[in-house]
DNA sequence: AAGGCGGGGAA
DNA sequence: TTCCCAGCCTT
């Protein structure tokens, strides 16, 4: 038996059962692809069911607000895929009579699909063979042949879809992309392969010499800093101000507490905070008797502080005020979403 | 070609 | 702590 034969048997047996298995509707499937891009399963799947019981159809979720969208994309990160995958079902429903393309090539070309998702879509909903080469099939198919070409330059990865490519099955290459990520998600594991149950393990040339930890090679690692963020709390009058994030850096889009980046001493943190936001500050212990630029008259300032992993990018300034009885119906990034829990325990 | 973009869970 | 996950976009 060939090799895809033999995954695809393993697959009717072994494949996980996903609330997306089984769907040919390249919605469905679109929104799946995106919703698990850099995703675990475990992770995504929470958000998966209430995106697609939220948002069933292409043209419902073409009439969504980018607001609620965020919000059920709140907590599962990069943001850009819900921002492209609004500003795409538009597309299609304003430009492409609401029909999703079956050509290849043009969903190549819809913001936020790549080769990757257009390779899936087409295979699963539309039968063509397009090898969908992911984080785990790099890792099968290298060790499948000993292979050290590295997963992380542009040639490595083209090696590996043109591999991928002569390998997938003819007559169910939706099955076959998807058998060849569940082996890699579930026995071709990344520390600890489960090789004697592996359907494949005979022709596995990285497992015949015992160097499956050799594979996939890839270049080092860079290096990533943490960083501080200082969050104002600026409660008045039962209103709290926000600021909608509208530059190019990190959870553009979202909405955040009025911040301050950095580890900075709470004299520096005031005057920042008067340079930023044009808030009167005389001195540190004059700032609960602020006047401010909203309507209100009496404000609380509070300043706290957050660590987060590399944050590197300062706030706009473009601040609302709210009502804290409404707060929970704007997008916020997770880390806010943690510090305005822990605020409510208090 | 390289870097940015989130957050979580496993080891 | 480090690694890496159903990747893609920008520069």
């Amino acid at each position: 038996m060939d090799l895809a034969s033999l995954l695809l048997t393993w697959y009717d047996q072994n494949g996980r059962s996903l609330p997306w298995r089984g769907s040919r509707d390249p919605y469905i499937i679109w929104v799946s692809e995106i919703i698990f891009q850099q995703t675990r399963i475990e992770q995504g799947t929470g958000y998966f069911l209430r995106f697609a019981d939220r948002f069933p159809t292409l043209d419902s979720l073409a009439g969504g607000e980018e607001d609620e969208v965020l919000r059920l994309w709140q907590g599962l990160g990069y943001y850009s895929r819900a921002r492209n995958l609004l500003f795409t079902a538009r597309y299609i429903h304003e430009h492409l009579g609401g029909k999703f393309p079956e050509d290849f090539d043009s969903m190549k070309k819809l913001k936020g699909i790549g080769d990757y998702t257009a390779s899936c879509i087409a295979s699963i909903c539309f039968r063509q063979t397009h090898a969908a080469v992911d984080g785990n099939v790099y890792r099968v198919l290298s060790r499948l042949f000993a292979d050290s070409m590295s997963i992380d330059t542009q040639a490595g990865k083209l090696h590996f879809k043109k591999l991928a490519q002569q390998l997938i099955s003819r007559d169910r290459p939706g099955d076959f992309n998807e058998a060849l990520m569940d082996l890699g998600a579930t026995v071709c594991k990344p520390r600890s392969p489960s090789c004697s149950i592996c359907p494949v393990n005979s022709w596995c040339q990285a497992n015949e010499k015992k160097i499956q930890m050799k594979f996939p090679v890839k270049a080092p690692t860079r290096e990533k800093s943490g960083s501080v963020i200082n969050y104002l709390l600026i409660n008045a009058e039962n209103h709290i101000v926000i600021n909608k994030r509208s530059g190019k850096g990190i959870w553009k889009g979202l909405y955040e507490l009025p911040m301050i980046p950095g580890e900075l001493a709470p004299v520096d943190l005031a005057a920042e905070c008067l340079e930023l936001y044009g808030l009167k500050v005389n001195s540190l212990t004059e700032i609960r008797r602020v006047k401010h630029l909203l309507t209100h008259t009496e404000l609380d300032i509070r300043f706290y502080s957050a660590q987060t992993n590399a944050v590197n990018n300062r706030t706009d300034n473009n601040l609302l005020s709210v009502p804290i009885g409404k707060i929970e119906q704007y997008p916020f990034a997770k880390p806010l979403v943690d510090f305005l829990s822990s605020l409510q325990e208090k």
